[in-house]
DNA sequence: AATGCGGCTTGCGAAAACGCGTGTATCTGC
DNA sequence: GCAGATACACGCGTTTTCGCAAGCCGCATT
């Protein structure tokens, strides 16, 4: 029993086979031929003296034995992660890949002239945008930094508001007229999925207020709106810089989720992610006006 | 930044050569070529594009980056070895090696016979005996099981007292022939070197009692003992079942640190371990008067 | 029944990693 | 000041590992 010891190697194989389910899955996973990763499996299953999944026709389950040693492998995936970030937060280096993700939405008219400025700045940084609307892990160093449109930072991640934002229902010319008949009007709403119902204050003012559609892509909910669907309830600045929407007079603007700057902790301090806050904050600490007027 | 991903070998490997502090020392550690662990050093810097080591004359001294790499790889270790003995303890199988370690005086008289009747048992199983008085870390799986004096079983480990000890002062019959000389009489200590000095109620009842060695290592005490120079406060067990030494009436039968079956908390239901154990405990038990009277 | 797909195993040649031997620098003790 | 020990770098031949291609199997679709 004691000349036992795992190669570390075999245990990250391990891991991904579990999470992938598949051998293809996980090599895709590990960066490697799916053929290596039976091998490996097979090494370590014979190390170990234990057999960690069971081969079926779909791929390989792992066995009871097979998931516990997938559980320390994550725990062990942890660490070499809260490592590579600690190394990364301490490096000032202001050259290589720096990734930044933001709302697609906000990536056109506000971090365009960020990165402009920044690409001049720091020519020797290879700056990597993902467009997302979904958060991206940055524990998992997905991402370096993130902008994002929320209540709070996030759980222990650091954060530094920008900008407060409000919203207001945005759409064609037609709902402004349809309004303006009177609070008997009926008015269409496409709203978002997280809210999925017509704003209170809406409701009250026009009791035959209606849900057209429910969303959960807010580009595509501006596409209905122009497109003479209905009111959407957007952030300020999204409504007044999309070209055929106007400012429907059914909802006073009201708060809405603020803009955020988030990071790891870890790796807030790294020479290439303050560097792009020293650009990113003051752009939009100046233009902050647009997201509430 | 992001493509960084590290070689789980060669984090592994980082963390060996910290501890070891030469490639050669490293290589021994890890069970290869001291040249394999120079090349892996090599490509971890390059691939995390840090200098972890210096290169001096005397071995490879880690740098700060390095250090916090070996941490790290630390807490993956501690996972590792979590692991092992997770699947340790769950191993019901009756083959295959099994560590054994315990005070080298107790093996003659008192392991023997367990060890002939466990063989005989259970053949598949491969016995390995480390005879050792230092602590062998159970933890990082030195040892199945081991037999100990002491007070307690021991920090986070599992525990069975199997016998309670009473020690007395043993020496040549020439130092029973000191002793009734009366009160005023010059007995001689060999002491152990956790102790130092001579037991209190033999200063007492003679108070012209003197140290003549302190000694680390109870074996050679004994032979001390038999040589004549002093006498030697040990176990009954050890003092009766020792040619040419008899009890000296200098000191009452007191109480000694008990002996212990001890082993992790995560090992203790394997199937080899438990086996040892019911073989290991009844014999001490049967005989736990030797111990005492 | 034939076809296509996803997934695995096996065999072979290429690439990577490894062990060994040799050579060099530094330090220690005589 | 010189032999010996320690520790590392480098080059070469070998072993191991890996990627690729071919083939097998079970399943679903046609």
């Amino acid at each position: 029993m004691h000349v036992m010891k795992a190669d570390w190697e075999d245990l990250k194989t391990v891991l991904h086979l579990v999470r992938g389910g598949s051998l293809a899955a996980a090599g895709a996973l590990l960066g490697v031929n799916y053929t290596t990763v039976s091998r490996r499996i097979t090494r370590i299953e014979a190390t170990l003296e234990t057999i960690l999944f069971e081969r079926l026709a779909d791929g390989y389950r792992p066995t009871e034995a097979g998931l516990r040693v997938a559980e320390f492998a994550s725990e062990m995936e942890t660490q070499e992660l809260a490592l590579l970030r600690d190394l990364q937060g301490r490096d000032q280096r202001l050259r290589g890949k720096l990734v930044i993700t933001a709302p697609q939405l906000l990536i056109g008219p506000y971090l365009s002239p960020v990165i402009e400025r920044f690409s001049a700045l720091h020519p020797d940084v290879e700056l990597v945008l993902k467009a997302s609307n979904e958060l991206v892990d940055l524990t998992r160093r997905e991402a370096d930094l993130a902008v994002r449109i929320s209540r709070s930072p996030g759980d222990s991640l650091t954060g530094l508001r920008v900008a407060t934002q409000l919203s207001a229902g945005f759409g064609v010319q037609r709902w402004v007229d349809r309004a303006a008949e009177g609070s008997d009007a009926v008015i269409d709403w496409v709203v978002y999925e997280a809210f999925s119902h017509v704003p209170k204050a809406a409701k009250q003012a026009f009791p035959n207020s209606r849900v057209v559609l429910i969303c959960d892509d807010m580009a595509a909910m501006v596409g209905a709106a122009v497109a003479g669907l209905g009111v959407v309830r957007m952030p300020l600045f999204l409504g007044r810089a999309t070209p055929g929407l106007v400012q429907i007079p059914v909802l006073e603007p009201q708060p809405y989720a603020d803009i955020w700057v988030v990071g790891h902790p870890d790796v807030w301090p790294s020479g290439k992610v303050s560097a792009f806050r020293d650009v990113l904050v003051p752009e939009f600490r100046r233009r902050r006006h647009e997201f509430v007027v």
